[in-house]
RNA sequence: GUGAAUGUAGCUCAGCUGGUGGUAGCACUUGGUUGUGGUCCAAGAAGUCGUGGGUUCGAGUCCCAUCAUUCACCCCA
């Protein structure tokens, strides 16, 4: 019996995890920098509310939720249901007017795995709640854009507005009546979606549907006033800020709760996972599930994308290295070294040693894989005379240090490591 | 859910029209240096050739099934 991790679900092993590392690094410096908060949210959740957000009739939910029947629970497919429903719950619009959250974990969804696409992975996930203003649309894609500035990545910004319940409806009449002119010319797909989502026709990837709708009527023409304003204060605010961006009619989401804004951060790296990053406001979507009447924008980052995109970059990370190997001959030795590396770590220093009783060139090679810049050779001949060899693995220099009480050997290493 | 491709050492891969599994690279262990790393050299260890059937004197190689992986569709971050 050979037990294997499940299809879709991944191990992050030592060597790619260093990237994992960084990339949250820099994401909670700048989330830091925005003065985002940290919300820290269960994976599991009642089935009702991801059914109730995301929408009944959407993919995730009709096919894609890991649910335990029995229980009526999902683990999470996204996050921002499980982020609304925490902030109903605790009551977080009372205690601030606008508040700027974030939260970064697993998300599942049972889909066929393919490059950048597995059934368990990573989000991090930005939310502003309770401000209508265009300008912190603009900001949360200035941010998303800073974000991939600084990991080097290079990221177009795409950008749309979805109306909002006054206008959509009128904007789906003219869209319907374009469609129902051209129905024969659609592909299967897409044929169904005119009954069910007729704005996802527009981003159908097929050739014949996209030409077909290249004339199709644009929701930015059909904006009422309010979310034509706002659409022209978001692009207002890109311009300020300097964020590059285009306009993309076609771009809807595959979310029910969108209104108005809407942008995805899109590559060309990674074959057909080319949405990096997505999000946009859902006005109507915390009074929907029984919260306060407060508007909201988020986006989320795909951390596998991200990661997938630092490895192509093939930057190699700088493994830290340790500051001391202890390098020990013999058994007296070895036991001196076993109990000297232990005070080395209690004082704050990152010590390795070889408890296997290899030969000295083998635990040289180990503290040069470990990246030691400096080993203490304790030897049988050193012992007896009561001495240590220090050496500098980048100067190559050697220096003798007397042994002497483990206390004051501690204070005398850290000092000999500066100076040597 | 649909389609295609691929499964040989821990990893990346050779293996032609069936004839004993590789002086292959990386990684690992040991040695060259009786006690000194990164380079170099040598040796060693490591495999039910995904699994199960079939054809054949003989199958890693051909056929069937099955499982897994990958890419794409779909969908999405």
């Amino acid at each position: 019996m050979n037990i294997k991790a499940l299809n879709g679900f991944k191990d992050i092993l030592p060597g790619e995890v260093e990237l994992w590392q960084r990339l949250e690094a820099v994401a909670r410096d700048i989330f830091a920098r925005f003065n985002f908060f940290e919300i820290r949210l269960p994976i599991l959740e009642k089935t009702d509310l991801f059914a109730r957000a995301i929408g009944e009739a959407t993919d995730i939910v009709e096919k894609e939720m890991y649910t335990f029947v029995d229980k009526q629970v999902t683990m999470r497919p996204e996050a921002t249901a499980s982020l609304l429903r925490a902030y109903i719950e605790h009551g977080l619009h009372v205690q601030k007017p606008v508040q700027r959250l974030f939260t970064i974990g697993p998300m599942f969804r049972h889909e066929r795995p393919q490059k950048g696409r597995l059934r368990q992975f990573h989000q991090m996930d930005v939310e502003v709640l309770g401000s209508v203003s265009p300008r912190v649309d603009a900001e949360m894609m200035a941010m998303g854009a800073m974000l991939l500035g600084e990991l080097g990545l290079f990221v177009s910004l795409e950008l749309n507005s979805l109306g909002c319940p006054v206008c959509r409806p009128g904007f789906r009449t003219s869209l319907l009546a374009f469609l129902d002119d051209r129905h024969r010319a659609l592909c299967d797909d897409c044929k169904r979606r005119s009954a069910t989502n007729p704005l996802r026709v527009l981003d159908c990837k097929n050739p014949k549907c996209r030409e077909q709708v290249l004339e199709a009527p644009s929701l930015q023409d059909h904006l009422c006033a309010d979310c034509a304003d706002h659409f022209r204060g978001v692009q207002e605010g890109l311009g300020q800020l300097g964020v590059q961006y285009s306009l993309n009619k076609f771009m809807v989401r595959g979310l029910d709760y969108y209104t108005r804004t809407t942008f995805e951060f899109i590559t060309s790296d990674l074959g057909a996972q080319a949405a990096v990053g997505a999000g946009g406001r859902y006005d109507g979507l915390v009074e929907q599930l029984g919260g306060p009447s407060v508007p909201g924008i988020g986006f989320a980052l795909g951390m596998e994308r991200l990661v997938l995109l630092l490895q192509q970059k093939e930057d190699k990370i700088a493994v830290s290295g340790i500051d001391l190997f202890v390098a020990a001959i013999g058994e007296q030795s070895s036991r001196h070294a076993f109990g000297l590396a232990h005070a080395l770590r209690t004082s704050g220093m990152r010590v390795a040693m070889d408890l296997e009783g290899r030969s000295l060139k083998s635990q040289m090679k180990q503290a040069g894989k470990l990246g030691a810049a400096h080993v203490l050779i304790l030897g049988e001949d050193e012992l007896a005379a009561g001495k240590a060899v220090l050496r500098n693995m980048a100067t190559k220099q050697q220096q003798e240090i007397v042994l002497q009480e483990e206390g004051k050997m501690v204070q005398t290493l850290i000092l000999q490591l500066k100076s040597l």
